[in-house]
DNA sequence: AAAAGATTAGACTCATGAGTCCAGATAGAC
DNA sequence: GTCTATCTGGACTCATGAGTCTAATCTTTT
């Protein structure tokens, strides 16, 4: 639940390496069959330290997500925070859909496919007995990432960039879905067969197009 | 697993009983929570019963997935086959808007609300362990609906009245999910405090305003 | 080097749940 | 009315896992 004294003593580099192993083992378990001994061990730790560390297997599911999230944001962040060029520069013909490809590529890799993904299911198996992680979730993650790459998207849209409808932009975070959702969809359906590389980058391309498709202002 | 002679004996009335409340637990409480004896319970018959019929707990899972998807499929394509409009009536202006929102409604509805919706989530968070579930969903479920919904918007495109590129034609149920996508993230984000109905509808109107958008033909 | 805090292995309690077994009841077929 | 398949309830086995307890050891601080 809240923090309490049991989460901020002991040994960091234990309190670490019991945290990355909660984070192996709830992945490739889940949460239910994820036994808090299987954890101990896989962190080389005694099952008792994981107990004085985190007080139960909810408080330290907890931390994991929190864990993996804060990564995750902070990439997104400073992606769109430095990573992404002003407006001001995107000038010549293919500029902007050049940007917004980068842009939508490290942004579905970071949340659409590595550990983040899973541990969203986790979380939203779990949220059916403990409705105040779906809340902690968001508010930890998309709660954050979303309304930044909407204000991105909205100043491209000021600066003449993109032509999107008054009603679209006073939604909280829908244009920032629109560019995300259909792309991410399409690539969450890369079927284990297939060239990974190569589909990601042609169905990011195609999630662009398509959002460009609908919001590049016509000459 | 496969089926077996301990799936088709036995007393249809108790076996219908069985996978009702079997449907129901399992929605409660998720897969590992949920306790055949619950579900006996529930369906007012004794443990071996359940066991007589379904032979364990994992059959009896799959055999939920498959009939409430079943119902499900049957719904969404007796109104794709029947409930749309022949291309050629679609000639007044907001004809073919009108109608692909009667479609996208009815299809949200019957795929991102309901039973399927959780059930889905069952799947996906146990598929880890059982892949064959996965496989088993996609079959039975979103491998059957969605290339017919391919189908009907890419006659739309042949018709003249959407203007698709070509490597979106070409590749199967892209431009389904299109559709569909943007639409559903947007659907599923309603907060239990909205007024659900008001904004099932302006959600999507927004995603199918989206789809056009991008592929209504420019006079 | 002694006190205070943290860690350890492993035993222990308690609860839960899958699947089995069985002896008696019941109901449908003929 | 009897025969056969099915159903019942409840006891039983077996495994698993959360969380606690303890006595001994290690580490850090002072």
């Amino acid at each position: 639940m809240t923090a309490t004294a049991a989460d901020i003593q002991g040994n960091p580099k234990k309190r670490r390496a019991i945290l990355d192993a909660a984070t192996t083992v709830f992945l490739r378990e889940g949460f239910s069959r994820a036994s808090v001994d299987a954890i101990a061990a896989d962190a080389k730790v005694s099952k008792q330290t994981v107990y004085n560390h985190f007080g139960d297997k909810n408080t330290l599911f907890m931390a994991v997500t929190d864990a993996v999230q804060d990564m995750v944001v902070a990439d997104i962040m400073e992606l769109m925070d430095s990573g992404f060029p002003d407006p001001s520069r995107l000038t010549g013909p293919g500029d902007l859909r050049a940007a917004l490809l980068d842009l939508t590529r490290a942004w579905i890799r970071a949340v659409y496919t590595g550990p983040l993904v899973d541990l969203r299911k986790l979380v939203d198996s779990e949220a059916e007995h403990h409705p105040e992680l779906r809340e902690r979730w968001f508010r930890n993650g998309p709660g954050r990432t979303y309304p930044r790459l909407n204000r991105l998207l909205t100043e491209l849209a000021r600066a003449g960039l993109l032509d999107v409808p008054q009603d679209v932009l006073a939604e909280p975070d829908l244009l920032a879905h629109q560019l995300t959702a259909p792309t991410g969809t399409d690539v969450r359906r890369i079927r284990p067969d297939m060239d990974f590389e190569a589909e990601f980058e042609k169905r990011v391309a195609r999630g662009v197009d398509f959002f460009l498709r609908a919001y590049e202002p016509r000459s």
